[in-house]
RNA sequence: CGGGAAGUAGCUCAGCCCGGCUAGAGCGCUUGGUUUGGGACCAAGAAGUCGCAGGUUCGAAUCCUGUCUUCCCGACCA
């Protein structure tokens, strides 16, 4: 392609409304453009990246056995509600005005109604069905360009087994085809587990990219290995000890000791040996959950134990519920409450909790003796430098960008939907299903997050939109021009992709800024300066190196290089 | 949905506080000329209902009210 001729709608200065690097050089280097918040028109070059993503994920999940469907985007609301996800997704979902239709945000119901009306033996099993198609979503908050849209490309991929063991092996088919489109895309990534969320299934892990523009956060330890989402993510903490002997409950007077840390210092004693009293409500219900010191509850896991419904109490329910404000709660006494605690505080006594009396606090409390602690769970969040679950090292807390999300669905939608099919005794059972995307932008996203320096972009080779930037410097010597025209055709037949600086109203100055820009792997250097000693300059965008070759060996070279 | 910021030429912005005549700059664009190895130079030019609506005023980009849009932080994110 001859950039003379191209749309390459390249920008000088920095868009006043991006802030992270991918989305300011997605729209300089005229990849995208934004037409509002969240939705982005993809330009020749921007599309070309989009391409040649989307033909490495056709590309393994063939390998897998996948078949590629195209679903409609157009869904009628009653599929919808036969899941009830019409309430589920709520204001996400984008419904359409004059019609009973949504915009589909997944497809989860489409694929069960093609399979509930087809899959009916074991013997159809396993299948893989895959697409590549837009999503719809409205986000309250799009952000950071194209990371979180309320359009885009998603491919998306369902499994049908007749068995749990089956579904094993369609997730761990998932995972390993996942592992190679991302490295093959040129991302460094981490694999961790992930909260299945309202999705609902057995289990799930998300495929994270390390970036400061990333929304969640990880736990991750190079050592062991570990790595989790810090909504699920667990350490090695030591447990609240259980002395031998329990003394009796005492009430004490601590004025104005509201924090764990105001009363652990009042009393001289370690924070360790408190127990923090949160309370929420559920369903009408009051909830007590008991941390020790000053351990952070994780929201995520406190709704993997009582649901998405779960909410803090406010202030004059605490009175209401308890006869004291936040900082003098305490878990003894309490009528028609359900308490639980953290595992660190498991049998603990000894500890210093309130007493449900402003500025009044309790000690030696027993938990064994003097609560009805329903359940213990993890409900801590990880800090940064604890040990990982195996103690094998320090975790790291991390920004991650989620590029892919793999759960095991289970029959949640083959039960709603009664998709079911005849197993070997002729029984009648719903499919498992598993579920697994991946975000296509994201991955171009992500690239250019992990790819760039302060003059541009750096393609990796498998997914760059060219794989030469050949420029012309001197378009008014007439021996440089041919020569360059001449390197352009013999790479193009060499199948070689080139796009062509041959501008003509360009200074050579600015043809450089827009190659680092562009960011092809390869630039090829036709000057006046190097051609009068027969040679040709080359360029690795990359490691930034710069050599020359004769003009018999150029070609050789860059085919060299670009099949290397 | 809560908090903050911003909408003036294709882009990046100045002007607004303290109202005034014909609304500016740089980049980009058009034409002509010069230039050609790291975003060239000279000259001439085109281009803006100052987001929109209403109000105050002799007079509004500027003051007031409302509204829309965009960005950032938070909440939310199957």
């Amino acid at each position: 392609m001859r950039l003379s001729k191209g749309f390459f709608p390249t920008v000088k200065e920095v868009p006043s409304d991006a802030v992270i690097p991918s989305h300011q050089l997605m729209i300089r280097a005229g990849l995208m453009r934004q037409l509002a918040a969240g939705i982005f028109s993809f330009l020749p070059i921007g599309y070309s990246v989009m391409k040649k993503v989307m033909n490495i994920i056709r590309e393994e999940m063939d390998a897998i056995g996948g078949q590629e469907f195209h679903l409609p985007a157009l869904n009628p609301i009653e599929l919808w509600e036969e899941t009830d996800r019409v309430k589920a997704f709520g204001d996400i979902m984008f419904h359409i005005k004059n019609r009973a239709m949504v915009l589909a945000p997944t497809h989860e119901e489409v694929i069960t109604n093609i399979a509930k009306n087809h899959v009916k033996s074991h013997n159809q099993m396993p299948q893989i069905w895959y697409q590549i198609q837009t999503k719809f979503r409205n986000e309250p908050r799009p952000k950071s360009g194209v990371l979180r849209g309320r359009q885009f490309t998603m491919k998306d991929s369902y499994s049908m087994d007749s068995s749990w063991e089956g579904l094993d092996k369609s997730y761990d088919l998932h995972a390993e085809a996942y592992k190679k489109i991302y490295t093959r895309c040129g991302l460094n990534f981490y694999i961790v587990g992930a909260s299945s969320g309202a999705m609902g299934g057995s289990g799930s892990q998300e495929f994270m990219v390390e970036s400061n523009a990333g929304e969640d956060n990880l736990a991750v330890c190079v050592e062991s290995g570990y790595a989790a989402n810090v909504e699920i993510a667990t350490s090695n903490v030591p447990k609240a000890e259980r002395k031998s002997e329990s003394k009796p409950l005492q009430e004490i007077h601590t004025p104005n000791c509201k924090s764990i840390d105001e009363v652990a210092s009042f009393l001289k004693l370690p924070t360790t040996q408190c127990a923090k009293s949160l309370i929420f409500i559920n369903a009408n219900q009051p909830i007590l959950v008991l941390m020790l010191g000053n351990d952070q509850l994780n929201e995520s896991k406190l709704q993997a134990v009582f649901g998405q419904d779960i909410r803090p109490a406010q202030p004059e329910e605490l009175l209401k519920f308890t006869g004291a404000d936040a900082g003098s709660i305490g878990p003894v006494g309490l009528k028609n409450f359900t308490i639980v605690a953290d595992k660190r505080l498991e049998n603990a006594n000894g500890l210093v909790c309130g007493a449900n009396k402003n500025d009044y606090h309790l000690l030696d409390l027993d938990l064994q003796r003097d609560a009805q602690i329903k359940s213990y769970h993890d409900f801590r969040s990880v800090e940064e430098g604890e040990l990982s679950p195996d103690g094998k090292g320090k975790l790291r807390i991390i920004k991650g960008i989620e590029v892919g999300h793999i759960f095991k669905l289970g029959t949640k939608y083959s039960v709603a939907m009664k998709a079911n099919f005849l197993d070997k005794d002729g029984k009648e059972n719903p499919i498992i299903m598993g579920s697994y995307g991946i975000g296509v932008e994201r991955i171009v996203a992500c690239h250019i997050e992990q790819h760039h320096d302060e003059f541009g972009i750096k393609w990796q080779k498998s997914i760059a939109p060219y794989d030469v930037h050949l420029i012309c410097v001197n378009m008014n010597s007439e021996s440089v021009v041919s020569k360059a025209e001449e390197i352009y055709s013999k790479l193009e037949k060499n199948g070689i992709s080139v796009l062509f600086d041959d501008r003509t109203d360009a200074s050579p100055g600015f043809k450089f800024k827009d190659a680092d820009l562009l960011g092809m792997p390869l630039q090829v250097i036709v000057g006046e300066k190097n051609l009068k000693n027969g040679q040709i300059e080359i360029k690795e965008r990359n490691s930034g190196e710069r050599r020359t070759a004769s003009v018999d060996a150029i070609i050789e070279e860059v085919v060299k290089f670009v099949n290397a």
